[in-house]
RNA sequence: GGGGUGGUAGUUAAGUUGGUUAUAACGCCGGCUUGUCACGCCGGAGGCCGCGGGUUCAAGUCCCGUUCACCCCGCCA
């Protein structure tokens, strides 16, 4: 068998005459009577073969024989295609020259197949998940997973000029109730694994230990329902250092962004990155993974109410007197919202999840006023227009106004501004607003189960080393990452004092015997520390401009958690022994 | 577990207040075409309209159930 000697992306006008040996799969192929042309498809680009009947009056009898896909071997001579008579293709990077075939071999067959492999279809995703082989034959897509591979190259790169130490940690761990739902692994007698959710407790073992510094791209696996931006298993980029506080981490992580986005996208971020503590963020955005691209701001505009008693307007004095909250997402004029679609966003089924709220589309007109009139004339002046100071009002902007409880009222915020970011496209896909989130509260409570319940995670350093009698008002060292309003990753300083540790397992209601092992661990001079975990899947997403994570993992799960392509889950009747 | 949207040819979609033989594009098969590269032209095959009930003289279309997919909530320490 001839030996390949070029790929389909190497050849020029250099190589002109040379006889070459190309192999791949049949991207097009067309005949134009007794002239045919086919373009020649590998990983690395497109060739157009061309094959003149004065070559061989067999040619089009042997054609006849070969479909997309098949995979061949072509031998022949490179030739130009403007002296051929031609003209070139800018579209591809070998458009200036053809390969004269002299030779055809048959690698593979191939059936026909059951969608077409091109960069513009929208297969259902199910059929593409089944054929996940053909799939990944897209450029398209193979462009995603090469993305990944630069990332992953990268990143090593990066950390290891930093003085990181790669260092794996068990992907077969201990079973610890609470949290995440495990995927538990039977050994024998009864006994279990389970798999590794994440490797915080190691990775922290390791700084102990003084690795000092480390990371790990690390797979993890979560049982619970998938998302979008969300697979039963996955994989982060996972660091940790020792001796070294929140500013230090985020520094490390900001100058890897830089580099990375440098890198892969050829844009210059510049840090340090903005940063907004958790209250601001629900404030300003309803959400704690804000996206810095919408247009539309939030305002909690409930101190200004409190600042004047008596309001006549009865729906406002409901506000002050319910002990409701009032927040204003501001339009500006250029977005014109219409009355019907004012009804679509208050008639949506996701609103059905809350009670007690109301929602208001406000329209200001050329003299300033609020519309409908009522509302105006209800109002006093300085509040009106403190609120038109505030957002900096002109006339034809319009407000959404919302009153709810304090607890309903980030999630129904959110819904409306992020409803307005779809429907105006104020999300430029190519524009990358990072984001630190900080001051997270160290815990939450959990109204279900009536526990606290950590925000972070049990092993997250409350600010000062302490726990203040309030729990609820305690705030943390975590911080989140935020990247166009998805959570890219979150880390924390930790707690190395076996003390403290052991007493927030208690506050937590977590059965302290079963961490006792890492107890004893920080009673042995252990450093202080922290670190941070990226979403590798999600960078890979925000980069390639993907919908989902699927899109940048080679052999995912669908939404269901099932794999399509081999059929697993399975049910298993007579298990191994 | 809850909600939303969808399922029509190999693929992607259209299908009007229920009314002749269910359309189109791409793909596939056959023919023409000696410079195409989203080539072009002519012809052809291809359908349990997701599945099961119901209403009706008549259902792709209306109703009920069910299933599968995607998105969202819950969940993700």
């Amino acid at each position: 068998m001839l030996e390949r000697t070029h790929t389909c992306n190497d050849l020029s006008l250099i190589h002109l005459n040379n006889k070459v040996t190309l192999m791949g799969w049949v991207h097009t192929l067309k005949c134009l009577g007794g002239r045919w042309f086919l373009n020649l498809r590998d990983r690395y680009g497109l060739t157009q073969i061309v094959f003149k009947p004065e070559h061989s009056f067999e040619w089009t009898y042997i054609l006849k024989e070969i479909k997309l896909e098949y995979c061949i071997c072509i031998h022949g001579v490179v030739e130009s295609r403007v002296q051929n008579g031609g003209s070139c293709n800018a579209n591809i990077a070998t458009g200036q020259i053809e390969v004269n075939a002299l030779q055809m071999y048959i690698l593979n067959k191939s059936l026909n197949l059951p969608f077409q492999i091109n960069n513009k279809n929208t297969v259902n995703e199910d059929l593409r998940l089944e054929y996940r082989f053909l799939d990944l034959r897209n450029p398209c897509l193979q462009y995603k997973i090469l993305l990944r591979h630069k990332l992953l190259t990268l990143t090593r790169k990066y950390f290891n000029t930093h003085k990181f130490i790669e260092i794996e940690t068990p992907i077969l761990s201990k079973y610890t109730p609470g949290g995440a739902h495990n995927f538990l692994v039977p050994f024998k007698d009864n006994l279990f694994f389970s798999l590794s959710e994440s490797p915080q407790l190691y990775k922290q073992m390791l700084m102990i230990a003084g690795f000092d510094r480390y990371f790990q791209i690390a797979k993890c696996f979560r049982n619970e329902d998938a998302r979008g931006d969300r697979q039963l298993e996955f994989s982060q980029i996972d660091i940790e250092m020792s001796f070294s506080n929140e500013s230090q981490i985020k520094s490390i992580i900001e100058q890897f962004l830089r580099y990375i986005t440098k890198k892969l996208l050829n844009i210059n971020l510049v840090i340090p990155l903005q940063q907004l503590s958790y209250n601001n963020a629900l404030r300003k955005f309803g959400t704690d993974k804000p996206d810095l691209r919408s247009k539309f701001q939030h305002i909690d505009i409930t101190p200004i109410l409190e600042r004047h008693h008596n309001i006549k307007n009865l729906f406002l004095k409901n506000i002050i007197t319910n002990n409701l909250l009032l927040k204003a997402i501001h339009i500006p004029a250029k977005f014109s919202i219409s009355t019907k679609e004012v009804e679509k966003i208050k008639k949506d089924p996701y609103l059905s999840n809350f009670s007690n709220f109301k929602i208001l589309h406000v329209k200001i007109n050329n003299n300033m006023q609020w519309m409908p009139q009522s509302l105006s004339e209800n109002i006093q002046e300085n509040i009106l227009s403190k609120i038109n100071k505030l957002f900096n009002i002109r006339s034809n902007d319009s407000l959404f106004l919302i009153i709810s409880p304090l607890h309903c009222m980030q999630s129904i915020s959110f819904f409306i501004s992020s409803f307005l970011d779809k429907k105006f496209h104020t999300l430029n896909s190519s524009s990358f607003k990072f984001l630190w989130i900080t001051e997270f509260p160290l815990v939450e409570w959990n109204e279900s189960n009536h526990k606290f319940k950590s925000l972070h995670h049990p092993f997250t350093s409350p600010i000062n080393g302490k726990l203040l009698k309030n729990l609820q008002i305690t705030k943390s060292r975590a911080y989140d990452i935020v990247l166009n309003g998805i959570e890219l990753g979150g880390g924390s300083i930790r707690i190395h004092d076996s003390q403290l540790q052991s007493k927030i397992f208690k506050k937590l209601n977590l059965n302290k015997k079963q961490f006792s092992f890492f107890l004893n661990a920080l009673s042995f001079g252990a450093p202080p520390h922290g670190g941070l975990a990226l979403g590798l899947d999600r960078l890979c997403m925000l980069f390639s401009n993907s919908t989902s994570i699927r899109e940048t993992i080679a052999f995912p799960k669908n939404s269901n958690g099932f794999d399509i392509l081999t059929g697993a889950p399975t049910v298993i009747k007579n298990v191994q022994k």
